[in-house]
RNA sequence: GGUCCUGUGGUCUAGUGGUUAUGACGUUCCCUUGACGUGGGAGAGAUCCCCGGUUCGAGCCCGGGCAGGACCACCA
């Protein structure tokens, strides 16, 4: 027999050409089959280059895709790509070298559009298609493109006709690099070391009188609107309702009490400022303080900071603090540990300022949404926790402005007269507001368009309905809705599973989709997070290279849902291996069906029948698995399967009787070969997508007449089980165990010839199998008595 | 500070109150058998993180620790 080399990148290309040729994965909305729909995470359309994280996430949810269909249910599963946002904006901005503060937004935009779809293009093929992913190409879609936008806006109508979208002046968080507000969900931890510096206020009409107040934000002085001690201080209770002086600024503010000042933090004197913090926010609320705002949209201090005014926050506390210490009022300097929030996206530590800006409720509807989130199903069930943690400790409503160029536009007018709100109509979705000109209905006066955009989650949080389409295809909306399945990953529960069950809740009044899974979270191989930065993040183009797809996509079923997982390489040598054994195993198995007539024999033999429980015992454990998003459970009882039970030991028993058996005996054992192949094949299917295809093609499919082993069906065995056939063949395998055993304690080939001696009661159980027992031993005969292995 | 997850041979991992505690990688020894040496067989290697408790019986359930991780909150 002539070795067949197998040439990986080969079956790979031909299948991949095949599979998009023939439009195997094509949804078809006519099927009568269940519909499984699957809410894809769209990701950010940059580089072609992709972290083993992503291609592990990515290709995790795509096996779920191929099982359903192999389950038998109609796949709706379409592409998505996020181009929609800051990262795009930062990206053609940084490409072509341009300042979009200086290009006018239609500009801007039409380049983003342009840039995105190259990078979508790329996308699609050195990832999605390379990985092998069967996403239905026709039902693409883009969160910006116009039907995003109109999907998107037209979710922003209805909310405001609900009541449950509004318009108002507020603090909101605000980064001053992007110069942009941002919402809670976009805020990360940033731990730093600062100092606490202790300052003296002097004490109003009290001569000589002086409170030290300690700060980390010297700097906001000039926005100092009170300063608070706790009621119960009695070392304070002398300044309540007195008025100190600000050091440098000269302005009065009153002091207060709050229960929320902590006694035992600096001196226990606190100043209010609007605003350094959230706190400061709560307060000014809380007292009805004043408001004094002191920065500009770019994060500077503007007139209201007198002589340092145009300077940024940093250059203005370096001279606040040096002026203090001149006038003598720097009492002394700590150093804190503090951590404050920052933007996520470029890590510049957010501040408050007040604008107008729109809101969608959430704080009403927390215990809703809780509700909700009870009816989905979360696999794994512990992650549905971190949903409600969230959703729990939620402090503000959704900000969904956002002062950005690139993003769907928010479809409104305002009236430079009477300040009217003029909505799009839901007619004319999309629309870019500063393209079209509205009048105001009372006064008839020019509106102004609105120049802000959406938060990009506002559009993510509708992808169901962009997928689905919604507005586009209301009939196939319908059949769809909701979603089977949310893949995504834990770190955005908070935000893309938040937004999306919200908007689902008040848009629809229903769960956006029945299950969520979320996928395995990869670490560096010693445990550590993967960061581009940190220098040790794998890119998967390199191990595909190196190992090929199917070792790849091997690896990723091995990866429990929900779980961390540290990276082993180890784990892409055995997909190797797996997928040569299982090539070699079928080369061998079609060597003895040449002559098969593809006909189920009257009669089994026994081990044949025992082989035929068994594969029927497996496809019920993998089937359960794999309903359950258990793909690592069912990879493993199918590799148990196929190695164990299948090559190493049915292979062996049954080598004599297709080599040189009667006609029967070789035809029952060609059946099993042939469906126990098949069923093998059609389970790992879903994972080793490649390697699988091209065995059914190389064989099966001139019998089983599918196009492709993707779009067959689950194997369904009539089997009626029986108690002693299970029992023959148990006790079968425990002999040639031991047979085996003591061959290899006397360092003998396992071909060998002995003479075997079995017990009586083994002989008892095993006298229907005696042929198959002796060839796979090499036993020239068997005889009763104490067991032993001769090798004369 | 809150919530959640995870601690099982050297490494990774399965484990659903009763298993000689699963498998893989590594390691040692043997076998150039007619699919495969990228193979086959056998072996060594585990006080199941610690301390209590429930139970006839705990890796698994409960309580308390310890360690690692994630998410969130607070920080004037």
């Amino acid at each position: 027999m002539t070795k067949k080399q197998l040439d990986i990148k080969a079956i790979e290309e031909k299948w991949r050409a095949y599979w998009e040729k023939e439009k195997i994965y094509k949804f078809n909305p006519k099927s009568k089959k269940k519909i499984y729909s699957i809410d894809t995470p769209p990701p950010y359309a940059s580089s072609g280059h992709l972290h083993v994280g992503h291609a592990l996430h990515y290709t995790q949810f795509e096996i779920m895709a191929r099982i359903m269909r192999l389950l038998g249910r109609e796949v709706y599963f379409p592409p998505g790509f996020d181009n929609n946002g800051l990262p795009t904006e930062k990206y053609v901005e940084e490409k072509m070298g341009i300042d979009k503060s200086k290009t006018n937004r239609a500009e801007f935009r039409k380049l983003c559009l342009k840039e995105s779809e190259k990078v979508i293009k790329e996308y699609s093929d050195n990832v999605f298609k390379r990985l092998g992913h069967s996403y239905d190409w026709s039902l693409l879609y883009t969160t910006i493109s116009l039907e995003a936008q109109r999907v998107s806006q037209m979710s922003f109508l209805k909310l405001v006709k609900k009541g449950d979208c509004y318009r108002k002046e507020e603090p909101v968080i605000w980064c001053g690099h992007h110069q942009t507000a941002l919402a809670q969900a976009e805020v990360e931890d940033l731990h730093r070391t600062t100092k606490l510096n202790y300052v003296y206020f002097d004490v109003f009409d009290f001569k000589n009188e002086k409170v030290t107040i300690a700060t980390t934000r010297p700097e906001f002085l000039p926005a100092c609107v009170g300063v608070f001690v706790h009621p119960k201080d009695k070392r304070f209770k002398y300044l309540v309702g007195k008025e100190l002086i600000v050091p440098l600024f000269n302005h009065k503010v009153k002091v207060m009490t709050d229960e929320k000042v902590d006694k035992d933090f600096g001196t226990g004197v606190v100043m209010v400022c609007t605003f350094g913090d959230n706190t400061d926010i709560e307060w000014w609320k809380k007292h009805k303080l004043e408001l004094k705002s002191i920065l500009n949209v770019d994060g500077s201090l503007n007139e209201l900071a007198g002589k340092y005014e145009g300077l940024s926050l940093e250059e203005g506390r370096r001279k606040m603090l040096e002026d203090l210490e001149k006038e003598g009022r720097l009492e002394s300097q700590e150093p804190l540990e503090q951590t404050v929030g920052s933007c996520w996206r470029c890590g510049t530590p957010v501040e408050y300022i007040v604008t107008k800006q729109w809101f969608v409720k959430t704080l009403k509807y927390k215990e809703e949404l809780i509700k909700r989130a009870r009816e989905i199903k979360w696999y794994p069930k512990f992650m549905r926790a971190r949903f409600e943690n969230w959703t729990e400790n939620l402090g503000w409503d959704w900000i969904i402005s956002r002062q950005r160029y690139y993003g769907v536009p928010i479809p409104v007018w305002y009236c430079e007269e009477c300040d009217e709100v003029i909505f799009a109509d839901e007619k004319e979705l999309p629309v870019d507001p500063i393209e079209v000109g509205k009048k105001c209905k009372k006064c008839k006066k020019k509106a102004r368009p609105e120049k802000d955009v959406l938060d990009t989650w506002m559009t993510s949080s509708n992808s169901p309905e962009v997928a689905g389409k919604w507005l586009e295809n209301p009939e196939l909306y319908k059949k769809i809705k909701p979603f089977s399945l949310r893949p995504q990953s834990h770190d955005i529960i908070r935000t893309w599973a938040f937004y999306t069950i919200l908007k689902s809740h008040l848009l629809f009044n229903r769960i956006p989709w029945k299950d969520v899974m979320i996928g395995t979270y990869v670490l560096d191989p010693d445990g550590k997070g993967m960061h581009k930065s940190k220098g040790n993040a794998l890119w998967a183009d390199e191990l595909i290279e190196k190992y090929g797809v199917d070792a790849f996509r091997y690896w990723v079923g091995s990866a429990g849902i929900g779980i961390d997982l540290p990276f082993k390489e180890q784990e892409l040598v055995a997909g190797q291996r797996f997928i040569i054994k299982l090539w070699n195993a079928s080369r061998f198995v079609f060597m003895h069906l040449k002559d098969f007539n593809g006909k189920k024999p009257k009669k089994l033999v026994e081990i044949d029948e025992w082989m035929m429980q068994k594969l029927s015992g497996t496809l019920e454990k993998v089937n359960g698995a794999y309903e359950s998003y258990n793909i690592s459970g069912a990879k493993r009882e199918i590799e148990k399967f196929f190695w164990n039970t299948f090559t190493d030991n049915y292979l062996e028993i049954i080598k004599n009787r297709v080599y040189n058996g009667m006609k029967e005996e070789k035809e029952s054992a060609q059946y099993v070969l042939y469906e126990s192949l098949l069923a093998i094949l059609k389970m790992i299917a879903p994972i080793t997508c490649f390697i699988t295809e091209e065995i059914y093609q190389n064989y099966f499919a001139l019998r089983e007449k599918k196009k492709s082993i993707h779009v067959s069906e689950w194997p369904s065995l009539d089997l009626k089980g029986s108690k002693k056939v299970e029992k023959v063949g148990d006790k079968f395998i425990e002999v040639l165990k031991k047979v085996r055993q003591v061959k290899s304690e006397n360092k003998k080939a396992m071909n060998s010839p002995v003479k075997l001696m079995l017990s009586k009661e083994d002989m008892r159980v095993l006298k229907d199998v005696l042929d198959d027992l002796k060839s796979v031993v090499n036993a020239s005969e068997i005889k009763e008595g104490k067991f032993g292995v001769d090798f004369k």
